[in-house]
DNA sequence: CCTTGAGTCTGTATATACTACAGACTTTAT
DNA sequence: ATAAAGTCTGTAGTATATACAGACTCAAGG
């Protein structure tokens, strides 16, 4: 028994896979999220699934995926996937994260150096201005 | 004799800037670039000023600052400025950057790991998948 | 039963930082 | 003279959400 076959009203699934309450309605809007059953009264009634798919989402979000990425690897579970293309989209993704970091760390050292240059205090004179007008 | 008076048209100082032709347009409607006299067929005439400015918001850029910060730095190099207010911005960004490489290494650390316990080939179960399904 | 507060509904606006396009006009080159 | 290239404006689209207004419904207390 994985998970029971539970009620959620958008709030509550909302704090169940820790996401923003109007987060739930985008990931609907733009198809990452199949839209729930609604009761008389109009209310969405989510359940144990929905809680599932958002779960993977946040996870995959946390991972670097893009909302396009994850798309597909939805659309893959949901039909027949092979394991090698899942694979390929997350190495994908390690070379996009580590490209990342590379820039990032550049552009910290570069700013590090240049602050390091300042002298701070009152005057008008400053190198980091100044850096950041050379020709 | 830093910079000569010389007059560009938009597609000129782009390229001289090394910025989009209609990210020159974007950054005068946000007010990081001043608006350029118009000639009496109404095009614009950017001067060396403006490719100072534009420059400097580009330099600003690769080092992470925001639209926002830079509109700062901008107006205090064009007011009364003290070197202690830069350096303190530069520095809140410094751990920013810094704060962020940490997340995208954890990232980057997770989905290897993910991705190595990924056996590849046609089948039809994968590690990766499963990991994010997990509960 | 009634009121009040909380929850939900929809559509739309905001934020960041651009990029792209349509339709009209001007300038330049052949 | 004509065609290609450049410029103008306003607006829409990208990605990834978040927030709000105004209407409606529901649950609890007196």
């Amino acid at each position: 028994m994985a998970s029971q076959k539970r009620e959620y009203t958008r709030a509550k699934i909302a704090k169940a896979a820790k996401v923003n309450l109007e987060t739930v309605r985008f990931y609907e809007k733009i198809g990452l999220l199949p839209n729930p059953p609604r009761a008389a009264n109009g209310y969405r009634t989510y359940s144990s699934e929905h809680l599932k798919r958002l779960n993977f989402i946040r996870r995959g979000r946390e991972l670097g995926f893009s909302n396009a990425e994850i798309g597909n690897l939805l659309k893959m579970m949901d039909g027949n996937y092979a394991c090698d293309q899942v694979k390929n989209i997350a190495l994908v993704n390690v070379s996009v994260i580590a490209n990342k970091i590379a820039d990032l760390t550049r552009m910290k050292l570069t700013l590090e150096a240049i602050a390091a240059e300042c002298r701070g205090g009152q005057t008008p004179e400053c190198a980091i201005i100044d850096k950041l007008l050379e020709s």
